[in-house]
DNA sequence: TAGCAATTTCAGAAATGGCTGAAAAGTCGG
DNA sequence: CCGACTTTTCAGCCATTTCTGAAATTGCTA
């Protein structure tokens, strides 16, 4: 592995934590080169920074591609595929959140509903359904909650994680406000 | 496996879930089972429902205990150890998210800062840093808002999370109610 | 369409992680 | 402190995943 010491501690760890989620050592080392490299690397390059095959690059930014987590760039006069991570680390968070929705909440939010339509023969199975119920019921909520979330710029985003739960004092405050008579800057202070 | 085919299919598509995580299937099993259990299951039970080995069952229960997602429990004149999940699911959530923090975001956190406060030579390591700062930056606000967040009580938390795109709304509201001059309703219409 | 450059595929090797049975260790009542 | 019961440990086997080199494929240009 040919690289700078602090890239190479930040590359090694990142493909770590990589394999406590479902993704691959490989695969994690080649985001964190991408995420720090000041620009684009083709596969070639990859290769004789982190010092595995030319094969495995290939696989590891094709698994990156269907994950939408890397961008595909050329240069004039080069054939090869030159790979970049996006500028905007926002951008970054909401696909990987969006990805993982679909492929981990989604089909398992499928599931319990369909499990909730069962029949329950047993008492046993009565109460696992109680059970399944309550799950469901949690993922929505976050689903909902994230469907809302997401369609947030990233600026007003980043003012209501600042806020955290200094959001319930403004939701007091909307409570007492809106109880208030008349109107308040020419608008109405009801929200829709 | 000997279970009721509601239960055999949730707790199937748990373990295979499980493995997308770092957790190994049997872990990811014995937690489906247990979730959905009227009562507290000793080792034998989970053994005979799922159909794997005593020593794997009692690995797994081992790893689920230094998750604090299992509690330990006794009756009186068996010596074998029963066990449960919590019954309020929010609870299994809160210690979720407190774990995976303590062994994916904090040590996250730590190396971070450490490749931060080193000495950039090149302009490569520079923009290594430019970009680790931002991850850095990005990961403390999550943090920060975590911190906040998980103080709040279950019923605060469901309303924040039910209240969903009218967050904006709220705080759009925030923003032209504390650039109007004086007081309002007693109180001082800024957020402390 | 021949020839070259780049990428992808894939069968098998290597590595890792998971599971088991057997044995050890722990725990309790008598 | 014995004997029965329960849990834990661990060496080795098994399954899965990852990785590689070689071959096939793709795609460009001349």
């Amino acid at each position: 592995m040919q690289l700078p010491p602090l890239v190479q501690t930040f590359v090694l760890h990142f493909g770590e934590m990589g394999s406590r989620w479902g993704i691959n050592r490989t695969v994690g080392q080649i985001y964190a080169l991408l995420f720090v490299a000041e620009r684009p690397l083709n596969a070639d390059e990859i290769v004789e920074r982190l010092g595995v095959s030319r094969s495995n690059v290939s696989m590891g930014l094709k698994e990156l591609q269907a994950w939408n987590l890397v961008r595909l760039q050329h240069r004039p006069g080069d054939r090869r595929d030159y790979f970049t991570t996006p500028e905007d680390i926002w951008q970054i968070v909401r696909t990987l959140v969006e990805e993982r929705k679909k492929r981990e909440v989604d089909p398992t939010l499928t599931l319990l509903r369909e499990l909730l339509m069962q029949e329950a023969g047993t008492e046993e199975e009565r109460h696992a359904q109680a059970r399944l119920r309550e799950m469901h019921d949690l993922f929505e909520l976050f689903a909902g909650w994230y469907a809302d979330v997401r369609r947030l710029d990233t600026e007003r985003l980043v003012q209501l994680l600042t806020l955290g739960s200094k959001v319930q004092k403004v939701l007091e405050m909307k409570d007492r406000l809106t109880r208030l008579p008349g109107r308040i800057g020419g608008r109405s202070a009801k929200l829709d």
